[in-house]
DNA sequence: ACAACTGCTTGTGTTTTGCAAGTGCTTGTA
DNA sequence: TACAAGCACTTGCAAAACACAAGCAGTTGT
């Protein structure tokens, strides 16, 4: 993974990073579910394998995507946190999700994340990493002083409430 | 590839299509280097292996991203085109890229594709993926009567000018 | 007639993955 | 102060995927 590479269009050397059936869905479980310990991401819905999830936290964090740091009051628990390239990666990830939940047959509830993030537009998506920004830099590191749009939170409840309400009619 | 999937969120099933690092570079080629020929796809700048091609577009036609036709005028000859939604995986490609030539070590010259589709908004993608769909489905998928924006090629061609301008002073 | 080209397939060795079990250490509980 | 439970991994092994090279049947151009 860190080999010379083998060409430097910036797909492949994207893809070079996380071009594989985990490395994404660890960060997603990162992002999105807001897990930040070993066993939290252990429990994925797809099930992962110990040694494979050791391998990426090992990969992303030597790739500068994560980085990992001691628990203070717990002596062996451990706590991920994003970079803002990890951070980066969340207008991606709603590509991903969009995608998959228009052409694949993908669960409705989980599909809602990648909807509001998509349908709420750059704002939206700024404020959502702005919140990753103060939960995994630090408050200091966010780049709006006040949200620019509607809370994701909110949108994706509101979002989950027509789903139910469609789905008794 | 085709098996049960792991479960039914809309990320993992994408990554379950094209989660590898070989199957967006064969889009990559068909897209944007408007490759549509086995040979053609085999020099791609990476070096894919001929079965891993072979097996890349079997699967990608057999999910529905590509179709395989005969040329009329050469019986051995092949045409890979693109289905929509292969082309709806446009703007996905542009968002890869743009990550790859912000935080990875790409050339300049190979983000171009990634800066133009990325900094001229939806429009500029809608023309560049409506002239796919002229190309790969026919004239007559094209959803916009007239470009609603500047040509995506006369864009390319003015960041390169502005590239190379740059670089020299 | 024949070399070159077409889209692949086959064989072989290496790397990656998936699954299960185990390891050393720390913590909470009786 | 035992001792089970929890923590973040590590190790071993079989199976699958991958990389590299060679080959193949049919078609085309000369």
């Amino acid at each position: 993974m860190a080999g010379t590479p083998r060409s430097h269009c910036p797909i492949n050397l994207s893809l070079e990073v996380f071009g594989d059936r985990w490395t994404l869905l660890v960060l997603r479980d990162i992002i999105f579910a807001g897990k930040r310990r070993y066993r939290e991401l252990l429990s994925s819905d797809e099930g992962i394998s110990t040694n494979i999830l050791a391998d990426r936290l090992k990969v992303l964090t030597e790739c500068g995507l994560l980085t990992r740091s001691d628990d203070p009051g717990h002596k062996q628990k451990v706590v991920y946190s994003l970079t803002e390239p990890a951070i980066a990666l969340v207008p991606l990830l709603v590509q991903i999700g969009a995608w998959g939940s228009r052409y694949l047959p993908a669960s409705e509830e989980l599909s809602l994340y990648a909807h509001v993030l998509d349908n709420g537009g750059p704002a939206m998506r700024e404020t959502f990493m702005d919140e990753l920004r103060a939960t995994h830099l630090g408050p200091s590191a966010r780049r709006h002083p006040t949200p620019p749009g509607p809370s994701f939170e909110q949108a994706v409840a509101e979002a989950r409430a027509a789903l139910a309400a469609s789905a008794v009619s």
